[in-house]
RNA sequence: CGCGGGGUGGAGCAGUUCGGUAGCUCGUCGGGCUCAUAACCCGAAGGUCCCAGGUUCAAAUCCUGGCCCCGCAA
C-alpha cells in the first residue's frame, strides 16, 4: 500500500481569518502540512497574559509543527525555512513581511488569500473598508488568490470570487470570505499541479488601499445617512466595535435632583428606518421598548447595546433598567466623546 | 501581580456609604375590560442576593480568600 507522496505545505497566518483558511486547507487530500508559521504570542487581555494566535491554537490542536519567529529577515530563519523543503507556501493574514529570499524557496509560487477583489482594497482592513465605503443596497466585495510579491498585495491574481455584502458584519463577511478563499485556494493549487494557471497582473491604475482601522473611527457619526451609519457599525463589528456616547435628559421628577446621565455604549447593528428623522443628527428618541437615533436623513433603531461595564443587552432591557423613569419622547442626544 | 466597572427571581436595574421585612421597570402565568390589541385594569408564581470562610443577636450590606463577566490599556 504505497501511498502517493503528498506535497509539503507550509502555512503562514495569525488571526481568525487565517485559522479559518487553515482549517480547510488542512483537509486537502494531496498535501500535508509540514509547518505552520504564526506571529509570536503577545501579552494581551486583562492581566497581560501571553495569548496564542488563533492559527497557533488550531495548529496545536491538529498537531502541526508551529514556528513563531519575530522576523523572517535573518539568514538563520531563511535557512530553517528552506530545510522544511516546502512545495507550497500559503499565506493568510500572517502579519510579517516575507523577504524575497523566502518567497523563492517553495517549489510552486507562494499564494496569498486576500479578502478583497484586487486591485481594490489592498492592505490591512479590506473587508471593513469595503463595508463602510459601499453602503448602497447591492454592493459586493470578494476574495482573491494572488502570488505573494515583495510589494504588499501587489502580485498577479490567479482567481477571485465576488460575494454580495448584503448587510453582513465584518466578522460575518470575513468568515465567509475565508471559506470561499480557502476553496479557491485549493482549486488554484490543483490547477498549478496540472500546469494550468495564468495569473493576471493587477491593473495599477485601479489600486485602492484599505488602511487599518483607527481608534477614532469606532465612534459613530450620526451626521451621515442611516444606511451609512448602519454600514459603519457593521464594519466595526465585532472588532474593534462601534461606539457612541449619549447624554440622557434629567428625569422628569421635580423631587429628584438627578443630573443628566451620560452613558457610553458599544453599539451593535440595528435597523435603519425609512421614516425621516427631521431632527438634529444624534437626537435620541425614546419609543415603546426602544431607542431611535436621528441620522442625517432617517431614524436608526438601536437593537443591541453594551453599556460601559455591562454585557451585551437588548435596548429594551437597558431602557427597562436604567431609563425606567424616563418618559417616552425625546430623551437625549449623542455627544462626541473627548479624544 | 497593568488600570477600572460589575455579579440581587427569566431580563435589565435599585438597595451596600451608616448591618435589621427582597424593592423598581419588564417578562411569564391566570383573570378582567375591549370589535380587537404589543394598550389598559386586577391577581399569582418565581430569589442559595456569584462561591467559601469569618465577625455579629442579626449580613445582599462589614472582613478575608476564590470564581466568572465587561471596559480601558497593550
Amino acid at each position: 500500500m504505497a501511498e502517493p507522496r503528498k506535497y509539503r505545505l507550509i502555512f503562514m497566518g495569525t488571526p481568525d481569518f487565517g485559522a479559518r483558511v487553515l482549517r480547510r486547507v488542512a483537509r486537502c487530500s494531496f498535501c500535508e502540512v509540514a509547518a505552520v508559521y504564526t506571529r509570536p504570542d503577545r501579552p494581551s487581555g486583562r492581566g497581560h497574559r501571553l495569548v496564542p494566535s488563533s492559527v497557533k491554537e488550531l495548529a496545536n490542536y491538529c498537531g502541526f509543527p508551529v514556528f513563531q519567529p519575530s522576523s523572517l529577515a535573518s539568514p538563520d530563519e531563511q535557512l530553517h525555512f528552506a530545510t522544511l523543503r516546502p512545495d507550497f507556501l500559503l499565506v493568510a493574514s500572517y502579519g510579517l513581511i516575507l523577504p524575497a529570499a523566502i518567497l523563492a524557496i517553495p517549489r510552486f509560487p507562494p499564494l496569498n488569500v486576500h479578502a478583497s477583489l484586487l486591485p481594490r482594497y489592498r492592505g490591512a482592513a479590506p473587508v471593513q473598508r469595503a463595508i463602510m465605503e459601499n453602503w448602497q443596497p447591492d454592493a459586493r466585495t470578494g476574495v482573491s488568490i494572488m502570488r505573494v510579491d515583495v510589494k504588499l498585495d501587489a502580485g498577479p491574481v490567479y482567481a477571485a470570487q465576488s460575494v454580495p455584502i448584503a448587510g453582513r458584519t465584518a466578522g460575518e463577511l470575513l468568515d465567509l470570505l475565508a471559506d470561499e478563499g480557502a476553496s479557491l485556494l485549493l482549486r488554484v493549487m490543483r490547477k498549478m499541479l496540472a500546469g494550468d494557471v495564468a495569473p493576471v497582473p493587477q491593473d495599477e491604475t485601479l489600486v485602492t488601499y484599505a488602511a487599518k482601522l483607527f481608534k477614532h473611527e469606532s465612534v459613530v457619526d450620526w451626521n451621515r445617512p442611516a444606511a451609512a451609519v448602519h454600514a459603519h457599525i457593521r464594519a466595526m463589528t465585532p472588532k474593534p466595535g462601534a461606539r457612541a456616547v449619549f447624554r440622557f435628559c434629567a428625569q422628569d421628577r421635580a423631587d429628584s435632583a438627578s443630573p443628566e446621565q451620560e452613558y457610553s455604549f458599544r453599539l451593535f447593528p440595528g435597523n435603519p428606518l425609512a421614516s425621516p428623522a427631521e431632527q438634529t443628527p444624534g437626537t435620541l428618541r425614546h419609543v415603546k421598548e426602544g431607542l431611535l437615533v436621528a441620522c442625517a436623513d432617517c431614524w436608526y433603531e438601536l437593537l443591541q447595546v453594551r453599556p460601559h461595564g455591562a454585557s451585551t443587552m437588548h435596548v429594551r432591557d437597558f431602557v427597562n433598567g436604567r431609563l425606567r423613569d424616563q418618559p417616552p419622547g425625546f430623551c437625549g442626544s449623542a455627544v462626541r466623546p473627548l479624544a
